[in-house]
DNA sequence: TGATTTTTTGATATACATATCCTTATTATA
DNA sequence: TATAATAAGGATATGTATATCAAAAAATCA
């Protein structure tokens, strides 16, 4: 399988989970994600306009500068990222292998599978909240940490 | 969503599915799979020269020449097809966010609901045979036609 | 054999995503 | 006010998928 979304939009929805997960620590450098998630900082930074022109970060400059999410993480969902930095899907959304004319009237060999599938995946993964999602990594960090240096 | 696959992964099946589909015509013009699919010539072209070189179909060139299926269409998988034009996913094979490390064993916050849809994609879409996708579009064009020109 | 039809091949073009570089604007603080 | 720190912005480069063009090779048929 290729992938569900561009490489922008992995980046975006990395620097957006690193800010829910570190906002109490107030404004985070565009660098420190940066470094932290190993993305080429001038890349991250037009993509961090991007999200921050559309609200959901942001950003000051100058000293003391750097983002913040633009709301609460519970309120951002990984869906909104992906629709800001790869658009919105094609109106006439595809049936998987692009096979002939295809609707629900007109069903080709796999839309019905296919469909339930996309609302699955949109429900279980493209709806998770930011909130939800840190939360569980920040847990996982601290399991891991105790697993690597026990007392 | 963006995309399970590549374009040229698209075309190479709708050409497979239409090889399929017309077998007992015996040999295909990639020009009529091109037209009928509204797939660029040449590009299919290519895109032909590498299933054929991977033994998914035969071509012959000259008067006469044209395509048809390397096998049994019930012998040929989707995912063959794409595997052959997109290459072996790789290795790493991602989380779906490509957040933090990832395994079974520290599975990141979306890894087992990820885990199980990517187990049914393979399943019910990606290992669908080509005998078995031809012969229900067959069946709708019929349909289709009897209900556009009722007797 | 020569003309025609068809795939194959190599070279090149186009478009778009990804990445880098350099400069500017803004802000805090010494 | 001068300096340093920081994001924003414009210009450009690189890479890769997609697409086109012009011949060449192979097969058939008259």
């Amino acid at each position: 399988m290729n992938h569900m979304f561009s490489e922008s939009a992995k980046y975006a929805i990395q620097a957006m989970i690193y800010l829910a997960e570190n906002q109490k620590d107030g404004m985070i450098l565009v660098n420190q994600i940066s470094e932290d998630y190993d993305i080429p900082k001038f890349y991250l930074s037009k993509l961090i306009q991007t999200l921050s022109k559309n609200n959901l970060l942001k950003s000051s400059r100058g000293r003391r500068g750097g983002v913040k999410l633009g709301k609460p993480a519970k309120d951002i969902k990984i869906i909104d990222i992906v629709h800001i930095i790869d658009g919105l899907p094609p109106e006439n959304e595809m049936c998987l292998f692009g096979l002939d004319i295809c609707s629900d009237s007109v069903p080709c060999p796999v839309h019905d599978v296919w469909k339930k599938m996309k609302v699955e995946i949109n429900e279980k993964l493209m709806h998770q909240n930011l909130e939800f999602l840190a939360k569980e990594i920040n847990r996982k960090h601290i399991k891991l940490n105790s697993l690597l240096n026990p007392k």
